[in-house]
DNA sequence: ATTATTGTTCGTATTTTTACGAACAACCAA
DNA sequence: TTGGTTGTTCGTAAAAATACGAACAATAAT
């Protein structure tokens, strides 16, 4: 099927890569849990279940959206999971937003 | 009911305000409808319903949540409508983006 | 070997998002 | 009045997001 245009294809990869970083980041309960990792070093799983008003498999469901993302990363050490914000994504995704909005 | 904690109120106001862009930004043809938007001053639906993949009535949608979440504005001047980024609240994004992912 | 701790995975239910075409409303032109 | 243009709303369908508890896995401690 040579020449035609898909709606997987239309968009350009920053323009998804920007959506991807924004979906991430569009529920509270995420934008929450980056400012805990954000502002401390790193955060076992089990500090912010404690914190937040969810269970701890929700709050596993949402940590693995922002890993997917690439906003975080998890540090496994059985039975805990020590998990950080990847700095590298994270100055990307303000690259990306910073410049887009201007 | 005093003293109970809701889900609702769990959060800061500045939590749902960033979950809520970086919601309305969560989608490429969101990130492309502003991109858009931003470059030409404003822009008419119908140009946009050109451009972009997607249906003129799905395409009405998007624009109603970017409206919704307070980033663009529509100026109805019938039968054409001409959107624009609110300025006002684009800076707002940009100024909570740019705290919070540092 | 049992038990306790930590976090994931599974199953499921509910809600929200995304998308489309058809129908409709509002205005202008013939 | 009859069309023509533009965009919204409606009805609907399919997919994704959100949330929970129960069950499970993996390890350390007793």
């Amino acid at each position: 099927m040579m020449g035609t245009t898909t709606k997987a294809d239309y968009y350009t990869k920053e323009q998804e890569q920007i959506a991807r970083f924004a979906k991430a980041m569009g529920h509270p309960v995420r934008v929450a849990i980056l400012q805990l990792l954000s502002s401390q070093a790193c955060c076992f799983h089990g500090d912010m279940a404690e914190e937040l008003p969810i269970a701890k498999s929700t709050l596993s469901q949402h940590l693995n959206e922002l890993k997917d993302a690439g906003l975080i990363q998890g540090n496994t050490t059985p039975p805990t999971v020590k998990y950080c914000i990847n700095r590298k994504n994270y100055a990307l995704a303000k690259k990306l937003f910073t410049e887009f909005l201007t």
